[in-house]
DNA sequence: ATGTCC
């Protein structure tokens, strides 16, 4: 049977097997994955999403199942960094010919941008809005991590509760979109912030602490690992899962309090009951794949399992895809987190400029200054080609266009 | 992506 993946294989190593064709695959990203199928830790193979591309310590784009070990650097320091999307009842006539006062009620509702040092600052202080309905929550979340910075104080230098329903910086956003029926939705793309950071960030050193101290050697030195029994393993698991519950749960406060502006802007009631999905796309849990149980680390790939409904969001400008997953195996379950960049940051803001930028999100309602241009749409690769290769993992139930967008 | 240091 034809499949609808490439294989890279290398002798006595597990296979790569990648969504790729039909869109661009770096060497140095494949480069990248050999050295991660090299492991011995890897179960069955690696598989390779259509939005890949070069990241640090493991690819963006990849899922990499292991057994009795994790690579705390595969899942990166924006851990539980994810997508959330939720239909509205309201349709596109029922909204302003000027959008601009929706999008100032965003920008006022949800903080965003940096919190300290260079930058726009505009996410300083407190001044984030808990909604009572998970304050009860937020205290559970709090208790867990105080138990976390009991055994590892390193990780309490940071500023947790002043994070709580911000969203933060670069590709990070909050956008009102329209769907092919001229339904109203909005999506918001966003992490764990700082305490996710700073967690990721702690136990990436610890991992290759432990690396050095057993004189193991690794191709890559971000591919250190811990393993299952290990002095670190179990915190390290229960600090991640932390860092990913608090991610969505604060997209979902980040959700409540945009559809709370939106409300206020308009003169109509409206409900949001029909749909929501609320996905990682930067993460590890614990599933079964080709018959044993293991950790799969998902860098920018979605869980597509038969039925279960995910976000693929475009660039800026393009469209964004609700998706719902075909449990393809290879895959173990899995689709990509967007179209993927083609060049850097640096790349983007050297060869484009304000013009381009305006040209490329036309008929948005966003930032169209120099500080976005790094999120030039022409800096992602074509997502239309992204969904072509990874029709097999998932079927369009839904594409949306922006009409708003407020960029962190 | 983030916060802090130069």
């Amino acid at each position: 049977m034809c499949k609808n993946y490439n294989v890279i294989e290398q002798p006595g190593h597990a296979p790569i097997k990648a969504w790729t064709k039909g869109v661009p695959f770096e060497e140095e990203a494949q480069q990248q994955l050999r050295n991660i199928a090299s492991m011995p830790l890897v179960h069955s193979h690696i598989a390779v999403m259509p939005d890949v591309h070069l990241g640090k310590g493991a690819t963006i784009g990849s899922v990499i199942p292991s057994v009795d070990a994790v690579i705390p650097a595969a899942v990166g320091v924006d851990i539980g960094c994810g997508m959330v999307a939720t239909k509205t009842t309201l349709t596109a006539s029922q909204l302003p010919d000027n959008l601009s006062a929706i999008r100032h009620a965003f920008e006022a509702a949800v903080p965003h941008g940096r919190t300290s040092g260079r930058g726009r600052s505009r996410d300083r202080g407190a001044w984030h809005n808990i909604p009572e309905i998970v304050a009860g929550e937020w205290v559970k979340l709090q208790t867990r991590f105080e138990r976390i910075c009991a055994k590892h104080p390193a990780i309490k230098k940071t500023n947790n509760v002043n994070h709580l329903g911000t969203m933060g910086t670069g590709n990070h956003f909050l956008e009102l979109c329209l769907d092919e029926n001229n339904a109203v939705w909005i999506m918001l793309h966003s992490g764990s912030r700082g305490v996710g950071n700073r967690i990721g960030t702690y136990f990436i050193e610890l991992a290759k602490k432990e690396m050095q101290r057993h004189q193991i050697n690794l191709p890559d030195m971000d591919l250190a690992y811990l393993e299952e029994g290990s002095e670190y393993f179990d915190d390290y698991v229960e600090a991640v899962e932390w860092a990913q519950d608090f991610a969505a749960k604060n997209r979902e406060i980040m959700m409540f309090n945009a559809i709370a502006a939106l409300r206020k802007q308009l003169p109509i009631e409206f409900s949001t009951a029909e749909l929501a999905v609320n996905c990682h796309h930067n993460y590890v849990s614990r599933e079964r794949h080709f018959g044993k149980d293991c950790f799969v680390t998902r860098k920018g790939a979605v869980r597509a399992k038969k039925g279960e409904m995910g976000i693929i969001p475009g660039s800026m400008g393009a469209r964004s895809f609700i998706v719902r997953g075909l449990g393809n195996p290879d895959s173990f379950n899995s689709c990509s987190h967007g179209a993927g960049r083609v060049m850097s940051r640096t790349k983007a803001k050297k060869i484009y400029n304000v013009d381009d930028q305006i040209k490329a999100t036309e008929g948005v309602e966003c930032r169209k200054d120099a500080s976005v241009i790094d999120e030039i749409p022409h800096a992602y690769k074509d997502i239309e080609h992204v969904m072509e290769a990874q029709k097999d993992l998932v079927e369009v139930v839904y594409t949306l266009k922006q009409i708003v967008c407020v960029k962190g």
